[in-house]
DNA sequence: GTCTATGCTTGACATAAGTCAAGGAAGCAG
DNA sequence: CTGCTTCCTTGACTTATGTCAAGCATAGAC
């Protein structure tokens, strides 16, 4: 594994405090590999073998049930994740795939196990990251269960806007049917809502997004910190 | 405290492997409190003071947003919750209210957080705890995404079904209307997805629920422990 | 027992979102 | 430049679910 790799892997939040000699040990155990595009990783009722770390490109978590798929959110790097299956070393409830060739660190679930129990900072800091995580998919839920797919993608398009520091035109940072199945609807849907969202301000142009007037689409979206 | 209610926490996978020093101590800081039914317990925005501790009756946790709710868990004894917003020290995400009279035991978040700082065994149960939190939002996310109403109401029966040992008749554990909110749809669709159940053998009627022909329902509801 | 409040069910209807099929745009290969 | 592939959009239509309003049960209160 390269240096700066590794650095970027110890300033993650999950690893920040632990101590040098745990992080070096768990380090030791883990190997770095690069992935093709569209391969899948991570098949959902399997046992949790590796807490993935990824490097670069682009992971989609998504979840699967009676022949039908759903995205469950998109991993940018430098992040960790399927952690708490890792933790509970319990089946994984959704599936990985990549989006792109990516590049990942591997370490082996029982070693990130070990670890925790012998390392509190470590143990702290893994309870933040899941803390987040499931802070992150209430969100998520209340979003599915309280706004129509309209108000889903207008708050979706305003975050991304702030995502780009409140600029008003920006390109969309995934393919749009996975944007839809994120947000919960059809790529037809996702089409047509964009289009409705003409009134509020919205230009869309294939990846390209303009916001002409935010504050239209704030009252929309109603966006608040509780939600996404 | 009663010394009941005491071995009741104490029991609790989250206090099992505590240290007795920090248990005793954090239970020093803790009241036990008893409040009415419809009690608005937590608002969510506000910031997180206190680790909850249902002892006895029932809370529901839902999520607000421009004027709607929805109902997101219900929790029942003997359980904690809003742990995450506790140790992140960040705003709720969910209200939380008493349905019926509850006791409860309350223990200042401050002190919630040293102790899981302080005692490794506490810490790594915390994170045992919202790592099943989590799983338990996924599961709840993928159901509504991947499956319409009458399919979500199928797969809770069956639950409760396995809930009541198998048993083919059975109480609904809650009014209906909560049924509904819980299960993302209203209660004129919950009324309807029942009777449309008929034909794969559920009878209602009240509060009672017959299932005569568990393989049909199953089929429909392709029960997995990958969703709920 | 009767009365009343509450929650549930039903019907009629409205609307959001999904489905299917066709057409179009954009990117890439040659 | 041309043609192909992939993804996106559009229109027509279907279906699921929500809305509104009325009527009906049930459980307590008296």
């Amino acid at each position: 594994m390269y240096d700066d790799e590794l650095q970027e892997i110890r300033d993650l939040q999950l690893f920040r405090n632990m101590a040098t000699p745990s992080f070096d040990s768990l380090m030791q155990a883990a190997y770095s590999q690069d992935f093709p595009a569209e391969l899948q990783l991570v098949r959902q009722g399997a046992r949790a073998n590796f807490l993935h770390v990824l490097v670069s490109g682009r992971v989609e978590l998504f979840a699967e049930w009676s022949g039908q798929q759903t995205t469950m959110a998109i991993v940018e790097p430098v992040t960790s994740f399927i952690l708490a299956a890792c933790l509970r070393d319990a089946p994984h409830l959704m599936s990985a795939r990549t989006l792109q060739p990516c590049k990942m660190v591997l370490i082996p679930a029982a070693d990130v196990r070990a670890a925790f129990r012998r390392d509190t900072d470590f143990a702290v800091d893994a309870a933040g990251e899941l803390a987040e995580s499931y802070r992150s998919m209430v969100r998520h839920t209340k979003s599915l269960k309280l706004r129509n797919a309209r108000e889903r993608l207008a708050a979706f398009l305003l975050r991304q806007s702030e995502a780009h520091g409140g600029s008003p035109g920006f390109r969309l940072p995934h393919e749009k049917r996975l944007v839809a199945s994120y947000l919960g609807m059809t790529p037809e849907s996702l089409s047509r809502a964009f289009r409705s969202l003409n009134e509020y301000g919205i230009y869309n142009k294939g990846v390209y997004v303009t916001i002409t007037d935010v504050e239209k689409l704030r009252a929309l979206a109603s966006p608040d910190s509780l939600i996404e």
